[in-house]
RNA sequence: CGGGGCAUCGUAUAUUGGUAGUACGCUUGGUUUGGGACCAUGUAGGCUGAGUUCGAUUCUCAGUGCCCCGACCA
């Protein structure tokens, strides 16, 4: 992509209404742009970032057996009054359509995806069976805050599992925990985010959450000193001693929930009566699990994480793209048909390159690149061709060197 | 939902009960080119409604919007 052509530019200000870290560095880079509390516009680059994270979970999701599909947003009001929830619900979007017909906007899939699978599955030999979607959620908060932390509208990957009896869904719920854990490692932000212990509801004694360490989050973790697993407030509240290996010293910490785990059983199979055969021709009621993460909760909270006075600092599996080309120019030299070749020819390796050809000064081509925080910079100016080649500095380290053009493609791969 | 704060060109800000100014951005022309460069040029603004007043962007009230603290958050 060349810089000249992309639709955003950065800004030098940032909005005085924004204090959180993300939604400050976002808008300033021109990742996304807010239209209402807690509603954003992705825009190109934050878009990309966005599509990175949610198929780095798609991969994961559909390695555990997990079937992509897409549900409405657009829920009629009598399925969620099947559950009670549309009455229970306070953050619930409930609109009128001219006829008076109510319907919500889904903060949630169970109520739809439930009588989906009762429509198509009647029989033992298809469960156990899991489905799941990216889609954008609907939660009116009260207080929508910290940029795409908590938002009224976001992005949500909702996964959903069937079973036939307990112990099959204690197996795939271990099965997703771990492909949780894979996900936040492909993300980069493995190393700071826990699996959490949470109250587990009326039919689980524990449900999950990953939490990542931040100051930005609004959780409070304990975290076992001996394993590393954290318990949350709620159960802090219950147990002395962590659940995982029994240990009894904690560290407390402020955390993002990025993902949640839950056994569902059949709290949401029972009121729909979601049943299939079984060997015996009977009757049995399914169990189910759900497991939820929110990619572009995710992107804010990488944000929160990985940034420093100049910017954000994307890990490479997310960043928009992986290499920023910068010319730097005069009007005599051939700079620009250097910058040129190598931006095709690093395209056509299949890197992605956002290439900055505009006609500024070298300062603010360099201020733009830390802020933006792509992975490797490359720098194309007369001096870095006179000592043979371009200048590669990565965004998190202070040194760069000086790289022959012919063996820049090995060096940044 | 309780409490607090804020509202002026696209962005950030200044001033004022009497012609609203500056910087950035953007236009045009020129000089520049290794850490947000310079000269010239043009461009655009008082959230909405009511009240007080000869006159309101400024004062009062209401509304709306945004931010923060808290509560809430399968």
């Amino acid at each position: 992509m060349r810089q000249s052509e992309l639709f955003t530019k950065t800004k030098k200000e940032v909005p005085k209404d924004e204090v959180s870290v993300n939604a400050q560095l976002l808008i300033k880079a021109g990742f996304i742009d807010k239209l209402a509390a807690g509603i954003y516009s992705f825009l190109p680059l934050g878009l990309r970032v966005l599509k990175k994270i949610e198929n780095i979970i798609r991969e994961e999701m559909n390695t555990i057996g997990g079937q992509e599909i897409l549900m409405p947003a657009l829920h009629p009001k009598d399925l969620w009054e099947k559950t009670g929830r549309w009455d229970m619900m306070d953050d619930l979007y409930k609109i009128k359509d001219v006829s008076g017909k109510e319907l919500a906007l889904g903060p949630t899939h169970e109520e739809i995806i439930v009588p989906l699978v009762q429509k198509y599955i009647q029989s033992y030999k298809d469960i156990p069976f899991y489905a799941y979607q990216i889609q954008t959620k609907f939660r009116m908060e009260l207080r929508s805050k910290s940029g795409l932390l908590r938002g009224r509208e976001f992005s949500m990957k909702d996964l959903y599992s069937f079973h036939l009896d307990e112990k099959d869904l204690e197996d795939y719920y271990e099965k997703a925990k771990n492909s949780y854990v894979n996900i936040f490692n492909k993300i980069g932000l493995g190393k700071i985010t826990h699996l959490t212990f949470a109250s587990g509801g009326s039919f689980s004694k524990y449900s999950h959450e990953f939490q990542t360490l931040s100051e930005a989050g609004e959780d409070l973790i304990h975290i076992c000193k001996k394993c590393s697993v954290a318990i949350n407030e709620e159960i802090k509240g219950e147990t002395k001693e962590c659940p995982e290996c029994g240990g009894d010293d904690f560290e407390e910490k402020k955390a993002i929930e990025v993902g949640n785990i839950f056994k569902l059983k059949d709290k949401f199979s029972k009121p729909f009566d979601l049943k299939v055969k079984n060997e015996k021709g009977e009757e049995v009621t399914l169990i189910m699990g759900c497991y939820g993460l929110g990619p572009s909760r995710v992107m804010g909270t990488i944000v929160e994480v990985y940034n420093d006075d100049k910017g954000m600092i994307w890990p490479q599996s997310v960043a928009p793209y992986q290499v920023h080309l910068i010319e730097i120019k005069n009007q005599k030299s051939k700079i620009k048909n250097e910058a040129e070749d190598i931006y095709n020819k690093l395209q056509s390796e299949g890197i992605e390159v956002l290439y900055d050809d505009r006609d500024i000064s070298a300062g603010e081509k360099f201020a733009d690149a830390d802020l933006i925080g792509i992975p490797y910079r490359v720098v194309v100016s007369d001096k870095s061709l006179k000592v043979g080649g371009v200048e590669v500095k990565k965004r998190d380290s202070e040194k760069s060197e000086i790289v022959k053009t012919s063996e820049l493609v090995s060096k940044i791969t």
